[in-house]
DNA sequence: GATTCATATTCCCGTCAAGTCATATACTGA
DNA sequence: TCAGTATATGACTTGACGGGAATATGAATC
């Protein structure tokens, strides 16, 4: 069982999550936009499926690849404590609104 | 010039940088915290210093090693458009992710 | 200057992963 | 059924990486 890092430490594979973070795609669209051999799309994308990074759907002869966030979620959470390198220089204010934080979290709401 | 991601593929130096985010640590400290031969930390560090993810002062006869924040960064801003698939509407994702990119399938006719 | 401590470097070896080529599987339509 | 399209898998080669042992560098103390 790899670790996500592993998996992301492939550029090409990184290519492929990018794509499919813009859109969803074939197997024979990501080939095309990378231009990479087929052969080694598959397998790259065999290698980020069992690792849970996509999904793929059967649609007539295509397999249509979609991006799942749980491993990606992995890594962000990871960085979490490496977060208040460049947090906090920015502004030390920043901390102390962390250990006030009281306010819930208001966006626009509908 | 490796990646980022290249870098931190690998366990122990992953383990190290969480040791150097808790505190700034000596070769010898790092040795006996993960418990790895002396040779193998001084490798990895020196990926790491290479890389931009360390950098050592010189003390007396140790070197003292702490964390650069500026790779790390990197890979904070390559999550950036990932992001949208876990914050924004995660139990709408966990549903039925086709639902919020209700965009039509084809873009060009030859 | 010799010795000791702290760290870095070199060499060798086993392993593992990526690329390529060839082939296999699966689905569609005539 | 056959032909054609889309994707997956297998075998093989090659190159890179990590681990370990031995050794080198370099500062501090005597």
């Amino acid at each position: 069982m790899e670790s996500s890092f592993a998996i992301l430490a492939e550029p090409n594979r990184r290519s492929i999550l990018s794509l499919l973070a813009a859109s969803e795609c074939s197997v024979g669209e990501l080939e095309r936009q990378l231009r990479m051999p087929q052969t080694s799309v598959s397998k790259h994308l065999r290698v980020l499926r069992e690792a849970g990074f996509v999904e793929a759907r059967v649609e007539a002869q295509k397999r249509v690849y979609r991006l799942r966030p749980e491993p990606l979620m992995e890594v962000d959470a990871w960085l979490t404590p490496f977060r208040r390198f460049w947090t906090a220089h920015v502004d030390a204010l920043e901390r102390h609104l962390d250990q006030m934080d009281p306010t819930p979290k208001k966006g626009k709401k509908r």
